[in-house]
DNA sequence: AGCACGCCGACT
DNA sequence: GTCGGCGTGCTC
């Protein structure tokens, strides 16, 4: 009986989205485990792709002839049980790929890079030889990729024989090495060789009493040259002598900010815990000890402490012999969150950033993977870490729409978290001072266990908000970002030395180019959005297709002069603060001032460091700093999300002003909050003036449920995109008709409709948006639509499913 | 995705 | 006749 391996490759299709089963060689059959990578050949020709080995079996009910798996790319699986069992359940829930999912969970080097090679293999005219290949005997594929008379040529050549075309999949997963050496003679063999020495070669002397120092170790050879006071020459003749050798030595790519780590036996000692916070850290405790995977919704004001609960919580794991993974949105990944635990638990952390390069993920994974680590700190994507024996995971801010991949697989960090609770018997702790409502409700319903935290640790009340109406001001003044109220506040700040953080919120916000004559709009020749000015760059950029073209002089529709700059960039804004309050120093925050590395650090250790009076910024600045000097913060524009087509408009605003509020007065001295709004009745924006959740959760509760939304309703939304607007339309009817004709009669069908942004690169969408409470045919029927795209009525139609979506528009 | 096969119109 | 365009179907 030969085992035969069922392997997923990496042709990320409908048709292809199944394990094939290949013979596997005899050499490779003691090699070979589930979750290795392989390069298998695939399709006719003989094209080679990468693979993931998803098990074995010893029979197939395919008739055609088994082909040999090629090669072995990993020494080890790349994907245990736990995380294999997960890319399946993923790719289930998702309606994605399982070769996507697979790659998700994965350091994208792991993802091998495939190359065709053209081969001369029989002899070619001189002129064809000399124009196609300039005298060498192969060349890249892709050399020829933007020209088809070279591919056709190419192909002619092919097919008579002359050349072929070789397939490569190579490993881009690198260790990274640096030189290291390690004695090769005993103590008494070296101390025999110093008797041989000249009189006058003390280096080699040293190098010896050296040598005998480390015997049976491997020291880096930079490390051993700065402890022994010897230079690299020394050690070569040491090499060349037979005293030492010379072996490459594995090292992790570490980012620079990371390096500074404190010593393990200098570890920050745990925080004392009011009493709230003692009865969430017992209670998680009891589960981690119990190994019951209880979700918990731990709610807490800002400022009560949440963060000493999860650190306490990991603590409680780790002492158990378990592993720990906190999860935090990217945006609040910031050094002060990381540091913190890092100062508590030392070198067993791993923190997975977006912001590593490629190598930097993939040690830092190998970290973990190895054991290395037990501590696993990271943004959404970091829910795949692969830890073993998971005995906590945490997900601080769990109400944050950052947790939802808004690309395939479209998977929700939290599904995730809850699925690896289960699969580990690990509780879950979802923390938040505003939770989603989904999460609130069925904490409600006793679905997760309830902890709160209404206390802050300093006792200090939560600072008093005050609502600014924009409309008078306005009039009063004319066209400004800053009211009056606001003006005085920061010029007091200035004057007590103290300082100030002005939020200017984006969301749904375009600053854009507009002819004042005849009103035109400066538009994305691809999407149908607004072109969106970058001065970093000075060019107008558009940011769903990067399309980017120069700053208009004169309106292309009317060719007025009077072409200009409309809507409230942070730029703008800056500029105008500087003209009001000429003294101050103002740091301001977005995109552009960030983009580059280690920038967003820079930035904040200066304001921090009081080298300016002003942090000036978009959303990015609403989370997770901690200054003590801030007693003043000042939203700018409350107000700009209310208005989006969006059902979680108004719990956004309310998370948004509630987060930044929390900014001011940290320490001991008392805060202040400024919000300006052209909306001041609005219930989101009273209730987060007057702190008060519960009645902003009861409010917006009632409105769910009068429209039907979640969390009365799960949600799914669908699209369907085209080149030709008609052509996605009929395509979103059949659909439509599809699931009017299986899905049982309370479900709601909204739509289809196009989308709010209707064109994108090029491509017309239309949306389909399913409310439903249970619907058992809802899953084999979206999986129906997907295969039926297929189908040639489909022909360049592109579907997505959107499971739970976090934006409708 | 990437390849071969096969059916049609335009050319040597 | 034959070359090469693109539509169609398959990949263990």
């Amino acid at each position: 009986m030969v085992e035969l391996a069922q392997v997923v490759v990496d042709v990320p299709t409908m048709q292809t989205n199944q394990p094939y089963t290949y013979q596997v060689p005899v050499i490779l059959e003691k090699k070979l485990q589930v979750g290795m990578r392989v390069v298998v050949p695939f399709g006719n020709g003989h094209r080679q792709v990468q693979g993931f080995v998803v098990g074995f079996t010893d029979s197939t009910d395919y008739a055609g002839k088994l082909k040999p798996i090629q090669a072995v790319m990993d020494l080890q699986p790349v994907v245990n049980q736990e995380l294999l069992a997960l890319s399946k359940w993923l790719a289930d829930t998702t309606y994605s790929f399982w070769i996507a999912c697979l790659y998700t969970m994965l350091p994208n080097l792991l993802k091998g890079k495939s190359k065709r090679i053209v081969r001369v293999i029989d002899d070619l005219d001189e002129q064809t030889y000399f124009d196609l290949f300039n005298g060498k005997d192969e060349r890249d594929y892709t050399d020829f990729a933007n020209n088809p008379d070279a591919i056709n040529q190419l192909l002619k050549l092919k097919r008579a024989g002359k050349v072929r075309i070789d397939y490569e999949v190579t490993d881009r997963a690198r260790a990274k090495t640096v030189m290291g050496l390690t004695p090769l003679l005993s103590f008494e063999e070296l101390e025999d060789a110093r008797t041989s020495l000249h009189a006058n070669a003390h280096a080699q002397n040293r190098l010896l009493s050296y040598l005998q120092s480390i015997i049976g170790k491997t020291v880096v050879q930079k490390e051993a040259e700065r402890r022994a006071q010897l230079s690299s020459s020394t050690f070569n003749q040491g090499a060349k002598k037979g005293w030492l050798k010379k072996v490459p030595v594995e090292v992790y790519r570490r980012p620079e900010s990371q390096v500074a780590l404190p010593d393990d036996h200098q570890l920050e000692k745990p925080l004392k815990l009011n009493p709230d916070q003692q009865e969430a850290v017992d209670q998680i405790g009891a589960a981690v000890k119990d190994q019951t995977a209880t979700t918990f919704l731990l709610q807490g004001v800002t400022g009560s402490g949440k963060t000493e609960v999860y650190l306490q919580s990991i603590s409680q794991a780790l002492a158990r012999g378990r592993t720990a993974l906190m999860l935090v949105p990217e945006i609040s990944l910031t050094p002060q969150i990381v540091n913190r635990v890092r100062r508590r638990f030392g070198s067993q952390v791993a923190v997975l950033h977006s912001s590593l390069s490629s190598g930097e993920r993939y040690d830092e994974w190998r970290r973990i993977e190895r054991g290395e680590a037990k501590v696993v700190v990271g943004a959404r994507s970091a829910i795949f870490a692969p830890l073993t024996n998971l005995g906590l995971i945490i997900l601080d801010e769990e109400h944050e729409s950052s947790y939802k991949q808004d690309e395939s697989p479209r998977y929700h960090a939290r599904e995730v978290a809850k699925w690896r609770g289960k699969y580990n018997n690990a509780p879950v702790v979802l923390g938040s001072a505003t939770p989603s409502l989904e999460s609130r409700a069925r904490a409600l319903k006793g679905v997760y266990r309830f902890l709160r935290l209404p206390h802050r640790v300093n006792k200090q009340p939560l600072p008093p908000i005050q609502i600014v109406d924009m409309r008078p001001e306005i009039k009063k003044r004319g066209e400004s970002n800053f009211s009056a109220p606001l003006l005085y506040e920061l010029n007091q700040r200035l004057a007590r030395g103290e300082q100030s953080i002005l939020m200017l919120n984006r969301r749904g916000f375009s600053s854009f180019m507009m002819c004042r004559d005849c009103g035109e709009v400066l538009k994305c020749p691809n999407c149908d959005i607004s072109l969106t000015l970058h001065m970093d760059t000075r060019t107008m950029k558009c940011h769903y297709c990067g399309h980017e073209e120069p700053i208009p002089q004169i309106c292309p529709h009317c060719h007025s002069r009077h072409i200009r700059y409309y809507g409230t960039g942070t730029e703008k804004v800056e500029t105008e603060l500087r003209q009001l309050i000429p003294t101050a120093r103002i740091i301001r925050m977005d995109v552009d001032t960030t983009r580059r590395k280690g920038m967003h650090e820079k930035l904040l250790r200066k304001f921090g460091n009081h080298e300016a009076d002003i942090l000036l910024g978009t959303q990015m600045i609403a989370k997770g700093l901690d200054f003590p000097n801030v007693t003043l913060v000042g939203v700018l524009n409350a107000d700009t999300g209310l208005g989006l087509p969006d059902f979680r408009a108004s719990e956004r605003t309310f998370d948004l002003l509630s987060q930044v509020s929390g900014r001011a007065g940290r320490a001991n001295k008392q805060g202040q909050v400024i919000i300006q709004t052209f909306n001041p009745g609005h219930y989101a924006i009273k209730d987060a003036q007057a702190h008060d959740y519960e009645r902003f959760f009861y409010q917006e509760m009632s409105l769910r449920h009068q429209a039907s939304y979640p969390p009365y309703y799960y949600t799914v939304r669908l699209m369907a995109s085209h080149p030709e607007e008609r052509t996605a339309a009929q395509a979103m009817a059949k659909i439509h008709d599809q699931l009017q004709k299986a899905l049982a009669p309370s479900t709601i069908i909204l739509g289809p409709t196009p989308r709010a942004i209707a064109r994108m690169k090029r491509r017309y969408y239309y949306q389909i948006v399913i409310k439903y409470k249970r619907d058992p045919a809802l899953h084999r029927v979206l999986f129906e639509i997907l295969q039926n795209t297929q189908s040639k009525s489909f022909k360049d139609v592109q579907v997505s499913i959107d499971p739970d979506p976090q934006y409708f528009m």
